[in-house]
Order: C-alpha cells, then sequence, then structure tokens
DNA sequence: TTTAGAGGTCTTTTT
DNA sequence: GACCTCTAAA
C-alpha cells in the first residue's frame, strides 16, 4: 500500500505530500494530474490526516468526481461516501439541501434547465410586454447567467446606461427570482449564489462548514469562475488548507465566466502558496508534444512552461483536406477500420469536433459500416423530448406549484387544452397568487364544457399519483403515469406519423429511462440527479469508438485522435473571434492545445474546404490557420485537392477485395447494397442514355434531398451526394 | 378555440 | 434540421 508513493516522480510526491497551508499545482496536459489528485485524497486517508468527511474535493465534471471516488475506494478497498466530493454545483445543492429554509426555499425544490429557464423568461417578456423579437429570452437568459457568475444578486443590480437592455434587464433579472421562488425551483447559477447569499448572511452556517473542511482540493482550477473562486475563499477561512491544481494552457470556458486569472493572481488569493510544476508528459508522443507546444506558444497571455517527454518520438500529424463533409467521414471511418483490421481497440479511438452538431456525418457512416460508437454529450439523455415530458409529470406530482411542469404536459398527450385555456388559468394562478395547478381546479368550477371536463380528469389522475407515491415505489409510479396519460400510445402515433427515423428509439427511451430509475431510492433522489447531471447516462464503459466536443474531451485521452473539421470559421470559431477578438482567438488555440494533447499514439486532422454541410447550407472554407501553425516538418500534410485528384471516394467503393476476417456486419451489408457509381458525361440538355436502377447514380442540376427527377417512364426521388469535376453523383431514396 | 401546416429564424463550447 | 410563430382550416 505504501508503494504508492515510489510511483510517482520528484515534484508529483511533492504535490501529494503537502498536505497543510496552500499548494498551486500546475499540470500541464499529461503530467499526471490525476495520478497526483487521487493519490492525494490516498495519502490523506492512509495516513490518517484526515476523515473523509473533513476533505472538501472538488472536480470539473459529475463523471471526474465519480471516477476519483472509484479509483480512491478501488484503492483503500473500501467506500469513500462521506467524502465532500463533487462538482461546485453538487456540493453546493448538498449544502443548500440542508439549509433551504434559509434561503426561502421549500423543502423539495427543483433544478431546473436552461431550458425552461428560457421558458420562463419567455413567459414573464409577455407579461412585461418586452418584445422578444426586439430582445431575445435567450438574451436574457444569458445575462443572468453572467451576473450570476459574477456574484451579482438581482436585488444589487445597478443601473447602468451602458449596458444593453439594461432597464429590461433589471426588471426580468428581479421578476424571474421571484418566479423561482414561487415554483420553487432554482436555475444551477442559483446553486452557488445561494450557497454564497447563505454562507453570508448566517454566521453559524458558515462556521460550520468552515469548520468542517480541514482540507480542500480543486481540480482544473483555471476553468473556475469569479463566484467559484469565492465560495471557496468562504470555505477556505476555516482551515486555510487548500491544493488546486490546473493549467493556465487548458482554460477552454471564459465563455462560462471562468476567468485565469484566479489561476495566475493565486497568490493575492490564498495565503503563501507553494507553488510545484508537473511538467514531464507520460502521455503523448514526442512529435504530439512538439506540435502541440509550439501551437500553444503562439498565445502570448500565459505562464509559460516547458513539456517533456521520454516518450518515443513516434509518427508524424497527418493533416487530410477534403472537398466535401461526406468524404471527412468516410475518410476517416475507413482510416479507422484500417486500425480496427489492425486490432486497436474501439475505446482507444476518439473523433473530437468543435461543434456537436458536426457529428452527424460520421454518425451515419459509422451505423452504415457498423462499427460501434458513443456520442459523449451532445443531446443529453435527459434532454431528449419524451424524457423531459415524463420527468415533468414526475416533477409535477413531486411538487404542484412546479408551473414550469404543469405546463409542459397539461396538453401532452394533446387534450384539446390549447393556448387560450392556459393563458386563463395562468391569469387566474396570477390574481389568486396560488400555483397553476390550484388555478385550474378553481378554473374548471365556473362552468362544464368539454375543455373543463378534460382538465378535471387530469387533475384527477395527478391527485391518484400523489396517492401512488405514497404506496408504491417511484418506478410503479412513473408506470401508472405512463399508463393513466396514455403517454406510450400518444407517442406511438406520433412516431407513425412522422418519417424520422430518430423517433423509433424514443419507446426505446422511455424503457431505458425506466430501467434507470432502478439506480434511485425514491423519486426525489431522481429528480435531484436529474438536475444536476447533464451528462449522457448511457455509454458506460462499452468498448466503443467516442465521439464527442473538444471541450467534452477535457481530460480525457486516446491512443488515436481524429480532429475533425479543422476550417476557419468553424475552427477557430468565427463568433469566438468576432466576439472576443485576440482574447477569443487565445482561447480557441488552447482548445486546440488541449484536443491535440488527448493523443497517445497519432493525430490525423481533417477539413473540408470546399462544401461543408452545415445548417443545410453549404459553406465554403478555408484550412484552419491552427494548421499552418504546427512546424512543416511533424506533419503530413494532403490539401483537399491532392485528396480530390486521388478520388478515394471512388477508391473505396471498388476497392473492396482487401476487406479481411475483420469485415464488420454492418460493412458487409454496406457491400451488399452497393450503389454502382456511373460516370456520366452530362449532356447540355441533362439527358441520359441508360437504363437506371436503383443502384444506379445519376445526375440532376438540382441538389439536395428530396429532388424529385423524372426518367424516362419513372419518376424517383433522389439525394445529392457529390459534384466533381467531371462527375456528379445521386443516390436514389425510391422510385416509382 | 384548437390544431396542423407553412414559413421564418437560429445554431459554440456546459454545470 | 429543429424550433418557434403565425395563419388558416376544422
Amino acid at each position: 500500500m505504501d508503494n504508492y508513493l515510489k510511483s510517482l516522480n520528484e515534484s508529483q510526491r511533492e504535490a501529494v505530500e503537502i498536505v497543510s497551508g496552500s499548494t498551486l499545482v500546475l499540470a500541464g496536459a499529461g503530467s499526471g494530474k490525476t495520478r497526483v489528485l487521487t493519490y492525494k485524497l490516498l495519502h490523506l486517508l492512509v495516513k490518517k490526516i484526515l476523515k473523509p468527511n473533513e476533505i472538501l474535493a472538488v472536480t470539473f465534471t459529475n463523471k471526474a468526481a465519480a471516477e476519483m471516488k472509484s479509483r480512491v475506494s478501488d484503492m483503500l478497498n473500501f467506500p469513500i461516501d462521506r467524502m465532500w466530493l463533487g462538482t461546485f454545483h453538487s456540493l453546493s445543492l448538498k449544502i443548500l439541501r440542508k439549509n433551504f429554509e434559509k434561503v426561502n426555499l421549500k423543502k423539495n425544490f427543483i433544478i431546473i434547465d436552461s431550458d425552461d429557464q428560457v421558458k420562463l423568461i419567455k413567459k414573464i417578456c409577455d407579461r412585461e410586454n418586452i418584445d422578444i423579437k426586439e430582445i431575445s429570452p435567450k438574451f436574457f437568459a444569458n445575462a443572468i447567467d453572467n451576473l450570476k457568475n459574477k456574484g451579482v444578486f438581482a436585488n444589487e443590480l445597478k443601473p447602468n446606461k451602458y449596458r444593453n437592455n439594461d432597464e429590461e434587464l433589471r426588471k426580468v433579472y428581479k421578476i424571474y427570482q421571484e418566479e423561482l421562488l414561487r415554483i420553487n425551483c432554482v436555475d444551477f447559477g442559483d446553486l452557488i449564489l445561494l450557497c454564497i447569499k447563505l454562507f453570508r448572511e448566517n454566521e453559524d452556517i458558515k462556521k460550520h462548514y468552515q469548520g468542517l473542511f480541514r482540507y480542500i482540493l480543486v481540480d482544473e482550477y483555471q476553468d473556475i469562475n469569479f463566484i467559484q473562486q469565492k465560495w471557496l475563499e468562504y470555505l477556505y477561512q476555516g482551515h486555510k488548507n487548500i491544493c488546486c491544481v490546473g493549467d493556465d494552457d487548458q482554460s477552454i470556458y471564459s465563455w462560462r465566466g471562468a476567468d485565469v486569472t484566479n489561476l495566475l493572481e493565486f497568490k493575492k488569493n490564498f495565503h503563501d502558496p507553494n507553488i510545484i510544476r508537473l511538467e514531464q508528459n507520460y502521455r503523448s508522443t514526442k512529435n504530439i508534444l512538439e506540435c502541440a507546444s509550439l501551437l500553444i506558444d503562439k498565445n502570448k497571455n500565459r505562464y509559460g512552461k516547458k513539456l517533456w517527454s521520454e516518450n518515443e518520438t513516434g509518427e508524424k500529424i497527418t493533416i487530410n483536406g477534403f472537398w466535401e463533409t461526406k468524404e471527412e467521414a468516410i475518410y476517416t471511418t475507413n482510416q479507422i477500420e484500417t486500425l480496427v483490421q489492425n486490432k486497436v481497440e474501439l475505446s482507444e479511438i476518439a473523433i473530437l469536433f468543435r461543434v456537436a452538431a458536426h457529428t452527424r456525418s460520421f454518425e451515419d457512416r459509422l451505423i452504415s459500416i457498423g462499427l460501434s460508437y458513443k456520442i459523449i454529450g451532445g443531446l443529453r439523455f435527459y434532454e431528449r423530448k419524451e424524457i423531459k415530458d415524463i420527468i415533468a409529470y414526475l416533477r409535477l406530482i413531486n411538487n404542484i406549484s412546479d408551473d414550469l411542469a404543469f405546463e409542459r404536459v397539461i396538453n401532452i398527450p394533446k387534450r384539446g387544452i390549447g393556448k387560450t385555456t392556459i393563458s386563463k388559468i395562468n391569469q387566474m394562478a396570477r390574481i389568486n397568487n396560488i400555483s397553476m395547478f390550484d388555478a385550474s381546479r378553481k378554473f374548471i368550477e365556473e362552468k362544464k364544457t368539454k375543455v373543463n371536463s378534460e382538465i378535471s380528469n387530469f387533475i384527477l389522475n395527478v391527485l391518484n399519483w400523489q396517492k401512488v407515491k405514497k404506496n408504491f415505489d417511484h418506478i410503479d409510479l412513473t408506470k401508472a403515469v405512463l399508463e393513466d396519460s396514455k403517454y406510450i400510445e400518444y407517442l406511438e402515433t406520433e412516431i407513425e406519423n412522422s418519417k424520422n427515423p430518430e423517433n423509433l428509439s424514443r419507446i426505446d427511451n422511455i424503457n431505458e429511462f425506466i430501467e434507470s430509475l432502478k439506480d434511485f431510492e425514491n423519486l426525489e433522489g431522481f429528480l435531484e440527479h436529474v438536475g444536476l447531471v447533464m451528462e449522457n447516462i448511457a455509454n458506460t464503459n462499452a468498448n466503443t469508438i467516442s465521439l464527442m466536443t473538444m471541450h467534452g474531451a477535457k481530460g480525457l485521452e486516446f491512443d488515436y485522435v481524429f480532429l475533425a473539421g479543422w476550417e476557419e470559421g468553424v475552427f477557430p470559431s468565427q463568433r469566438s473571434i468576432d466576439e472576443l477578438g485576440n482574447k477569443g482567438l487565445e482561447e480557441e488555440r488552447r482548445l486546440a492545445y488541449v484536443a491535440l494533447t488527448r493523443a497517445r499514439k497519432k493525430i490525423q486532422i481533417s477539413y473540408v474546404n470546399q462544401n461543408r454541410y452545415s445548417f443545410a447550407s453549404h459553406d465554403y472554407n478555408t484550412p484552419s490557420r491552427f494548421i499552418s501553425e504546427l512546424p512543416k516538418e511533424l506533419i503530413d500534410l494532403n490539401d483537399s485537392n491532392f485528396v480530390q485528384e486521388n478520388d478515394f471516394l471512388n477508391d473505396f467503393v471498388d476497392n473492396e477485395n482487401i476487406s479481411s476476417d475483420y469485415l464488420t456486419p454492418g460493412r458487409k451489408r454496406l457491400l451488399e447494397n452497393k450503389k454502382t457509381l456511373i460516370d456520366w458525361e452530362f449532356n447540355q440538355d441533362m439527358s441520359y442514355e441508360k437504363n437506371l436502377s436503383q443502384n444506379d447514380i445519376v445526375f440532376h442540376k438540382k441538389f439536395g434531398k428530396g429532388t424529385i427527377l423524372q426518367l424516362d417512364n419513372e419518376t424517383a426521388e433522389v439525394e445529392f451526394i457529390k459534384y466533381g469535376k467531371r462527375k456528379v453523383y445521386l443516390k436514389f431514396l425510391n422510385s416509382n
């Protein structure tokens, strides 16, 4: 057990063994940061320096917290449930749950997500006659979030004539907070802000927590914002022991209020710190490290450090330029297949994107060749419409004054209760200062109509479910809700009426949802989890390729990393540069640094410069400037013309014989259905000379899905695939 | 009064 | 492509 210290290098060990005072560990990418953190926790516990509940350990994501917890308890061989380990938000929630009445909340308050935030703000705008076309609800939501990150309470917001829409903002912020209290909800920002309020106004509570936490450990310190820093400072004042770990070069969340100056000015905030640098990289090849270091060196605003490695030199970074989005996906996934043939584990392969939406073409492709993948981030499970619907039912049952939940489900499935009725109920609630649920009970007393009897039914159902909740567990309750509300039947007809294949998984999602309920003791526990955990619940450790944003990849590592979409405007993001100028560009560059340093063995970068398909339009971009910032001698660059001339799209189709035993079932299917490309020299009048079958590919002038093509005696719906110099490919979707 | 369908607008990154 | 709002039909 004591061997753990021996497996550390000198500076790592130093970081682990300092157990009092304040410490800042500047940990370069791949320098064993996680190791230091877990060993430090282990050290504190094994040496019996502290009891688990005397340690406060803050991580950036729930996932990181869970991982750290399981690592430490595995090494210790017993669970460490009593340690305060979690994100700022989850730890704050834990504190608020104990002291809810001090901040005017009721016991079962709930956290709303950004969706509900916007909905609530929209309602406020409607009522206050603020034109949402002029000032979007999102603007207010963002502004309020930013204010909360800066620690500004609604009643403290001073007029500022230089701020956009200042008057409206002050009004909306104030009403928004009142509304949240009324429906017994908090938003993400409130979690931390209300803790600050709690500490500020209650000396005894502050003293209690200050006394409790003898040691504070903070991960990803470079991404901490103002209010989180204040939160830490409050708790630090007790025993004045803190250890923060971070890397200024990996600060990529400034848009969320993260402020590197916290890290740069560590000395100001925490007394007499030790500063330890971890500069030996254990992760990447020398080449990768060199590329990443040279790139980040272009940034002016940084501590600066020299990462070094004893690893092998490794391969060059390969960079491929493409004509078109689909090519990028096809080429990349072909590369992955080759890796798989060479027995690389799928879990060692990742494709990273700047924009979550760009995963789509890769997904399509991975599905068709049958390689399993997972999307980390993206559309989160709990954000799916059907899941949110059910959760809204459960929320309403749990907290009858949750108007947002009420409004969401009152007419889903459709009960003929429309906008007008709802706004009447809303008005009634406001006049009488009651919840919309209670208002609707009052509302139906007035007269008997068809709509009213539907409302009455709904009310009876909810009341009945509340009884069910008392006598049965949350799983039975959910099943009862699904059945009584006829939600499943509603879903089925919805699915039937829609052509979107994604809908097919909706019923599965519901089943998965019910399955996931089993992880929780009761409804309250579940709802708390939903509010806090924004990550995908499925996708555990299965051996699959990982697709995610570069932000999402922070803290992870893979042998093989593919970086897609390195185009000006996409990456670095145009918007980021427009909004924040050079500061924005530097943050994008840090993001590139994070992305590059995820890889252990090999990096392949790709860009699409002629035809990036996004938002249903085709964009023309130049390759990312970051590509030109990489050292020429360490990269292999094939620009889009090269790839174009070598037309691997044809190559791929013709080139089936090479496939080995590693042919996946999906790829087999693909080969069976393969389309024949026709080398089509089209005429001026766009006529064609061949009899076409569904497997043929033909030409038509108008591109895009849904194009109807008249062929001899038949019509066909076709999809644009590729427009080359001489050839145009279309795929048959259906014909009759 | 509700609903379906048309037409317009918006898209970075996440606790 | 998804979501929202508006409009016309039921």
